[in-house]
RNA sequence: GCCCCAGUAGCUCAGUAGGAUAGAGCGGCUGCCUUCUAAGCAGCGGGUCACGGGUUCGAAUCCUGUCUGGGGCGCCA
């Protein structure tokens, strides 16, 4: 249980108690932001401005209340985390945390290791998180690069909070865009072979990598498929195309610590019968109009601004189509409780008629939520960088990786707010100084990791540590700052914006480095051996809280700089 | 025209289930390395929270209007 809560458990026992003697009139209690962190450190660890929330309907002061309230809970805290407890004009009530309690925690997070920051709000549930799921028509563009990195930091926080995540790439194997794909690398496969007949299809794919791929084929398999019938060809050879480029965007993915539990095949929405049940079941229950030789999807009655066509009038579906039936098949036969859909802003238009989607399937529309990740404008120094092949920038998120690396690319991402357009700084991204967060942060992982390893080659143990002799401010504030670690992780939980973690990734380094510089660790004076000994167990702590915030980011945490 | 997102320090951004004196990094200026990594620490300066109304004991945060920037309004995905 989160320190958070328990105060606020506290206080509403303090409450109960307080209108069963009817020192306090009865009230309805807020039931969220009881408690909460003040911005001064001096305001304490914890506050509750209650009681100017209830001073009206109690028909009494604010501060009255919060000194009956804090009297009473200033009764037994005993050995609990709570140390004082005290009113505040003009009207809060301010807790402390006991610095007996901090200094046991020391043990607390060395005993936890990987496992600090977890917390359980998710309580097994399954959540499904889909994300970057671009067609795979090539090699993934550097645009997509915010969702990707969002997406896998959400689900990384979201399985630190106890929900049983699924990450999932939906690939759009069917439709317009992959015919026209297919018949792409067949044209390039036949020019390969020298063959001037088979043009590229009018809007094709022109990319260079697909005339290599082209190339490539040629040379896997000779003149083979220019023999026989091109329906079969074009199939046959799309389809070793197509995996080609999933295993290109997987390798471009794995390389910023973008991974996937499930790749999805839209064809499968087909093959297995998802999709004819699905329209079958729209139209059962009145959902669907034909309008000018097309089936629609009524969505304006659901609160859309307008209808969608599902099936065109030459018959085939459309991409909403397959994902009404994709959307099905997440919620029902794969029973996920909670499905998150990360999209880019481009895409923010097509929200409403997923959500009339989930009503017209009478499912409850809260279990699905869209993330929608704002455009990121590439920056060098001041200058505007334009994704261009022509001018030999960047374009994919190979390109960038290989540019500030895979760090760099993770911290940046992570740390914007998904609904703010962000900039992204190439410059100061491959910075290698202290301009840099990346290496701020990770700087303080270094010299964590240096303490340990030379206490380790001193033949140093410090099992026997006594953690009580932990008294100097700057030792208690890295514990205080390594506590809130498992706050952060269900802060995310609820809000589903991860960017506080390289916030709070920077607040740990900066608690961190003051005690460095406050407080030396390592001596050779037999009479600072007791100190040292509880030092190395706080650095221990805090390489444990450092590490993991790091892992929750998909970050490297280096040994040495 | 309609819809979505944003506007906070010179720059990049936090802070928005309403709370106490609005924060960080960078850039600028000052100090600090014979001792565990100075990629560090300490300090100074820097704000009409785009603007106007409203709700409230209390608004950067909620409502509303205006302005500015971005995105979207296809039988494309």
């Amino acid at each position: 249980m989160l320190v958070r809560d328990l105060i606020a458990a506290r206080l509403r026992d303090a409450v109960d108690e307080a209108q069963r003697t009817g020192s306090l009139p009865p009230f309805d209690l807020p039931q969220s932001g009881l408690v909460e962190r003040p911005q001064r450190a001096d305001h304490g660890d914890f506050a509750s401005g209650l009681p100017l929330r209830v001073a009206r309907t109690a028909k009494r002061p604010p501060l009255e209340i919060a000194q009956l309230l804090a009297d009473a809970l200033a009764r037994g805290t005993d050995d609990g985390p709570i140390g004082e407890v005290s009113a505040a004009p003009p009207g809060f009530v301010n807790f402390r945390l006991s610095d007996d309690w901090l200094r046991s925690q020391v043990e607390a997070i060395r005993t936890a290791g990987e496992a600090f920051g977890d917390v359980d709000v998710g309580a097994g549930r399954r959540v499904q998180i889909e994300f970057v799921s671009v067609n795979p028509t090539g090699p993934v563009h550097v645009g997509h690069a915010r969702g990707a990195v969002l997406g896998s930091g959400l689900a990384r926080a979201l399985s630190a909070a106890g929900f049983d995540v699924t990450r999932e790439y939906y690939v759009n194997d069917a439709g317009n865009q992959m015919e026209l794909f297919y018949r792409s690398v067949f044209a390039r496969y036949a020019e390969a072979l020298g063959r001037t007949d088979v043009p590229l299809p009018e809007d094709g794919y022109q990319g260079a990598y697909l005339v290599e791929l082209g190339e490539e084929l040629a040379g896997r398999h000779g003149p083979r498929y220019l023999e026989m019938d091109e329906a079969e060809a074009i199939a046959e050879l799309g389809e070793e195309a197509l995996n080609r480029m999933l295993d290109v965007i997987r390798v471009d993915l794995d390389r910023i610590g973008v991974e996937f539990d499930v790749w999805f095949r839209e064809r499968d929405l087909y093959a297995h019968g998802q999709y004819e049940d699905t329209m079958a079941l729209l139209r059962e229950r009145g959902y669907t109009a034909v309008r000018d030789g097309a089936e629609w999807f009524t969505s304006s009655a659901l609160g859309d601004e307008k209808d969608n066509v599902i099936v065109r009038s030459t018959g085939a579906p459309t991409y909403f189509a397959s994902d009404i039936a994709y959307h099905r098949d997440k919620f029902g036969r794969r029973g996920f409780d909670r499905v998150i859909d990360i999209w880019g802003a481009d895409h923010q238009g097509h929200v409403p008629r997923m959500k009339a989607v989930m009503q017209a399937l009478d499912l409850d529309p809260d279990r699905l939520t869209i993330l929608i990740g704002q455009l990121v404008t590439l920056k060098s120094g001041g200058d505007i960088v334009r994704a261009s092949k022509r001018t030999g920038q960047i374009v994919t998120l190979g390109d960038l990786v290989d540019e500030v690396g895979a760090d760099a690319c993770r911290y940046f991402f992570l740390a914007r707010a998904a609904e703010s357009q962000m900039e992204f700084d190439l410059e100061l991204a491959k910075r290698e100084s202290s301009e840099n967060p990346v290496y701020y942060v990770q700087y303080a992982h270094a010299r964590i990791a240096g303490i340990l390893r030379q206490a380790a080659e001193r033949g140093v143990t410090w099992e026997d540590g006594d953690t009580t002799l932990l008294t100097d401010p700057a030792e208690l504030a890295l514990v205080r700052r390594m506590l809130q670690l498992p706050e952060v992780v269900d802060s995310i939980a609820v809000t589903l914006a991860p960017h506080s973690l390289p916030h709070y990734a920077v607040d740990l380094a900066t608690a961190f480095h003051w005690f460095y510089d406050h407080c030396r660790v390592l001596s050779s004076d037999p009479a600072d051996a007791p100190l040292m000994k509880a030092r190395l167990k706080l650095t221990e702590a805090s390489h444990v809280a450092l590490a993991r915030t790091l892992a929750l980011m998909g970050m490297s945490a280096p040994e040495t700089m």
